[in-house]
DNA sequence: GATGAATGAGCGTTCATTCAT
DNA sequence: GATGAATGAACGCTCATTCAT
């Protein structure tokens, strides 16, 4: 048994078909993702993510039709499960019931978010990476991830606005500022940051508190 | 003679080889900046770049040894002139005499790097694309750029710290905050956005907004 | 149990063998036999034979070892039916007995070799598409087949020729004419014929009138 | 300079683009025409016609977009040469001038086309092998030159009846017969034949009589 | 300086065949 | 007996690069 490793894991697990995956297969999609984070999908070659899963170039043909299918069966679930937390149903309920104010649902949200990321860095990545070539990939964001996400954000602005505890900002131009700061976060965090003194929990909080100084009157 | 466009003209001038620059030069340049932006450049061949510049294969590799020469030519002047502003040597005199408050600062420089990101689009988006892919073009970034622009900025935030005019944060994080608006702005704006109402004045003045309230303190 | 075709029965039961044949291994040489007409053998894959069968690839290569020993399978036997009228002990018995003249010969043969080439169609075609780039086949039709028939062919001949009823041309000359017009004749109506007004008994009587003018003597 | 053969520079003259074509490129037809001859297309590759070609297999492909591109630039043009000498415009005119009776011009018609058979047999037997693999010979045969050779063969037919040296079938049979013990004689002739006692002069003249006698009226 | 024919390594993909189940 | 996952050699084709003209 080979050691599938535990984001992927629980990525594949989003399909329901993980359980007929077999052992090569996992490891054809660990070396793909490692891979193509590396060197971008078109400057990777299939031979050496062959080489690195340990399988016969053919192997990787036979479950996968093209290149570009191994590309998608990776990175098309993530969008998924990126936007799984505006999924639930009764949205508005668990906003009143859950999050009495802004910021500790602000504070939920990015928590969350981070460790996804945390957990999903390369697939994330490649995701970033490929989305501007890859038709399918913008449609499947435009038509089926971006409105679903965007209408329950929508829903959660005015709610807090109705409450006067946002600012009276057109709720597509708050989304952009609290989205834009929150991915800023994530690929400096996880793209950029080499080295050095950085402690996640302080520079969370700190863009928290700038997101919210940004965004909620001054009384 | 060719068309010239006049944003490849100000970029080249970085180089100050622009005079030595041939009519068949500039239009490799012109289709090599098309095509890597549309593709990628490792999606990129060069035998349509040849094509769409309307010279022959070996032309190319005349002027740019190889295809990855011809990459760095088109994407590490970009760099330099991304941070040109605050390459100036009394910056500290300008701060004073020209930016009487942060606000005004934060004005022109996001005012300043936006009209740049509107002429350089596809060359950012390029430089964007290939920078994790490249390890010359991140030491040139690393090594040379981002100390350079660091310096000044820090400088810049902790003068308007000194006056009470930004928060008490470490100006890395307050220079992260900013950067992170300020280039989520021009993605959005640049390479999301694909139709509606927008108003540039609009928007812009809002993010800035956005920024000061985030960063600078309640009285 | 599958429905077998009433010519592929009849083409396997010369070897004696179809008994042990199983019930997947008719549909592979069903499947083979249509692929194999449609895209001539080097075109056609074995994966594709096998998908059309209805049977996993490997169960072909369990009763067939090689492609190649599928198409022997397949055309060798064509051969000996091709020319089993020849191959009755007494022939010339049956000559005296049951053909007076050459013409009610003549016609015999024609019509039933012309019945047996619509039932094997297909397999006519593959085995004149493969004969020219398989030793074995061509082998096996100079050293076994053409000989023996042959032989017969040219004691029929010269058993007409004593009687006056064919001019005196050498027997494989006159052999040549008559194979020449017949196999035209097949190849005119199987493969070329795609539509039209054509009518089997009248064109097969030109034929043999054809022939017939062409090889007896005027009087 | 590379020793070209005769029959091929007849052949690709068609064109009148023979002028254009490289060295290399006339070396790549010549190794082309032999291995497709000898296997099949489909059972040959192009890595085998480079190296007997001496050339580096992207040559062919930098010649010929394709396999099969490279397989129609050699089998297309030997349709036209094919029928060209119905080509003629004034046809009833040679007829009547040159032709007095039937005899002399199936003697002329056969003895040229066995002359361009024995110049383009390779060619040929490619063209006979890939015809019913490939609708684009398929096409060109069944649209442009079928029709011309047909109309012309009919309007001969239909002379010769009217001046009673033919027998009243309907043209298209009296074609199939001819072309039939034509095509036949060739096939014979060039294909099959390995060996032996054989007069080409003396077959050809006994064909020509099997012919005549099987169309011609008795007395 | 410019060309484009030529190269050969490497690409993504298919193939006939094997073998553990 | 039947399967189908696995193989790796070979396929048609593209690529960045060279060089004689």
């Amino acid at each position: 048994m080979s050691d599938i490793e535990p984001w992927l894991a629980e990525l594949l697990r989003l399909n329901d078909e993980e359980e007929k995956m077999t052992d090569k297969q996992i490891k054809i999609v660990q070396a793909a993702v490692e891979i193509f984070s590396e060197k971008g999908f078109a400057g990777s070659s299939t031979s050496e993510i062959a080489q690195k899963a340990g399988v016969a170039e053919g192997t990787i043909f036979r479950h996968y039709k093209t290149k570009k299918k191994l590309l998608l069966s990776i990175v098309a679930p993530i969008m998924a499960k990126l936007v799984a937390p505006f999924a639930v149903k009764d949205f508005t309920k668990v906003l009143e019931a859950d999050y009495p104010d802004v910021e500790q649902f602000l504070r939920a949200v990015l928590r969350n978010r981070f460790e996804f990321a945390r957990k999903h860095v390369h697939v994330l990545k490649i995701f970033l990476h490929e989305i501007p070539f890859h038709a399918e990939l913008r449609e499947q964001f435009k038509d089926t991830v971006a409105p679903l996400v965007l209408e329950k954000a929508y829903k959660a602005i005015r709610h807090f606005q109705a409450q006067g505890q946002l600012i009276e900002l057109p709720p597509p131009a708050i989304m952009r500022m609290v989205a834009t700061s929150m991915i800023g976060f994530v690929i400096f965090r996880f793209l950029l940051l080499a080295e050095n003194d950085w402690d996640d929990e302080l520079e969370l909080e700190r863009t928290i508190q700038f997101i919210l100084h940004g965004l909620t009157p001054r009384q």
